[in-house]
DNA sequence: TACAAACTGTCAATTCTTTTACAATTGCGG
DNA sequence: CCGCAATTGTAAAAGAATTGACAGTTTGTA
C-alpha cells in the first residue's frame, strides 16, 4: 500500500506533483519520511516552527485556527494527494494553522533542508509560485463570499467547493461531502443551527440529501444557480 | 518627480522589491513604462487578460470585486511603492479583480515578456514566491476574522491592518487611514451605517477621531486591545 | 462664493443570526 | 447488542445587522 512504486502512482494523481518532472518527484519521495496520525492527533500547531513539506497520503486532516474566546474556524479539509506546509518554508515564519487528523491518516514529510535544495532548481520554485498562486486564487474567493454573498449563498458555495476538492462520489456518481454540519457552519463562519435549516430547505428542493456526516449533492446544476443568489 | 533615477529610489523603499539586486531592479525599470491614471478611471477589470506586472507609484489604487447584485467589496487599497498583478502573470488566467484610481494615479507597467524572463532567474523566482507567501499571510488573516470574530473587532483590525500597509502620518505621528468610511465598510463587508455607529464609540473611548474621508487613530494599543475581542 | 456632489450621523422598521434548550437519531466500542 | 458519545432537528427568545430615509457637513469647482 505504502510501497515507494504506489506512493509515487498515487501521490502523482494530484496535478500539481503529477507535473513535476520524474526525477524531482522520485527525489523528493526517497528523501521523504512517512508519519501516521491516529484520529484528533495534530501534525503541527498554529506558531510552531516550520518543519517540514507535507503530503496527505491517507486519511482526512482539517487546518483550523482558533480565537481567543475558543471558537474554532476551519479553512479546509484536506483530501488525499494534497500537499500543504510550504508557507512556513518560503518565509521562514511560524506556521499559519493546526492540522489536525480527523481520520486516521498518513502524511509524507519533506525535510526543510530538501526543500530548500530543490527550490535552488528554477523549474521546481516556478512550480511552488503555481501552487502558490492556486492558493491565493482559492482565498480569493472564500474573502469574496464572505463579504459580500448572503448565507445561503455561501452555504451552496463552499459545499461545491468541497465537492471539487473532494475526490470521494457515491456509487450512482453523485458527489458527496463527508464533514459534519458542526464542521461545514465552521468553515463558513455561521451557527450549526443556522446551516442546519438552510440544509434542509435545500433538501425540500432535492438539491441535496443529507445523512450522518455526509451531504449528498443530487444536483450541482442547480446548486450552483442557488450559489448565485 | 519621474526621473529613472528617484523613481528606483523610490520603489526601492519597499521592502521588497529593495531587496532584489540591484541589477534585476534597473532591469525592471528600464523595461517597464509609466502610465497615468485619472481618478475612477480602471487599470484592469476582473476577468481581463494578464497584461503585466504593476507597481504604484502615486496615487491610490483599490483593489475590488463586484458581485452579480451590484455590491462591491474592496480586497485592499493600495499604497504607493506596492507591487500588484503577479497572480494572473504565473498561472496565466484572467484577472481576479478590478483594479480603480482612487485618486490621480501613475503606475509602472512591467510586460508580461519581460516578467518571464526575470522568472527564470531563481533567485527572482524565489523573490516572488516569498512575495506571494506575504498575501497568503494576509488573506489568511482576513478569512480568520471574517470567520470568527465580532463586526467590532473585525472592524479595529481592518483599521490597524490600514495603518501599517498606509505610512501616512500625521504631524504628531500618529496614523491617520484616509478612506472614505463607505470603502472601510465594503472592506469589512459590512453596512455603512453599522461602521459609522461603531466608529463614533471608538471616538467616545477616544481610541479614535473622524474627520471628512478619513481617520485618525489616537492609540493603537488601546484599538489593539479592542480588536482582540 | 455659491452650488452640487460626496460624505457622515442617526433613527426606526425589518430581516437575519445567534443563543439556549431539548429531543431524536446514528455509529462505534466493549 | 447495548449504551455512550457524537451528530442532527427544531423552536422560541434575544441580539445584531441591514435597509431605507433624511438631515447635516465637507469639498471642490464652476
Amino acid at each position: 500500500m505504502t510501497s515507494p512504486l504506489n506512493l509515487l502512482s498515487q501521490l502523482s494523481l494530484n496535478p500539481w506533483f503529477g507535473a513535476l518532472p520524474l526525477r524531482d518527484r522520485k527525489r523528493m519521495l526517497s528523501a521523504a519520511d512517512l508519519r501516521s496520525l491516529r484520529p484528533g492527533e495534530m501534525l503541527f500547531r498554529q506558531g510552531d516552527a516550520p518543519g517540514g513539506l507535507y503530503a496527505l497520503v491517507q486519511g482526512k486532516l482539517k487546518m483550523s485556527t482558533l480565537s481567543e474566546d475558543g471558537k474554532e474556524a476551519i479553512l479546509v479539509v484536506l483530501e488525499t494527494g494534497t500537499w500543504f506546509g510550504e508557507i512556513s518554508l518560503i518565509d521562514h515564519q511560524p506556521r499559519t494553522h493546526d492540522a489536525t487528523a480527523l481520520a486516521a491518516a498518513v502524511v509524507l514529510v519533506l525535510p526543510q533542508p530538501i526543500f530548500n535544495q530543490l527550490m535552488q532548481r528554477n523549474g521546481f520554485a516556478l512550480a511552488i509560485a503555481a501552487m502558490l498562486a492556486a492558493r491565493i486564487r482559492l482565498l480569493y474567493g472564500i474573502v469574496e463570499d464572505a463579504t459580500l454573498r448572503s448565507t445561503r449563498a455561501r452555504i451552496a458555495r463552499r459545499l461545491l467547493l468541497l465537492a471539487h476538492g473532494d475526490a470521494s462520489m457515491t456509487p450512482s456518481g453523485r458527489p458527496k461531502v463527508q464533514v459534519s454540519q458542526e464542521a461545514l457552519a465552521m468553515m463558513i463562519g455561521i451557527s450549526r443551527q443556522t446551516l442546519s435549516k438552510e440544509l434542509k430547505l435545500l433538501v425540500q428542493k432535492s438539491i441535496l440529501s443529507l445523512g450522518y456526516r455526509c451531504i449528498e449533492i443530487l444536483s450541482e446544476t442547480k446548486l450552483t444557480r442557488y450559489g448565485d443568489e
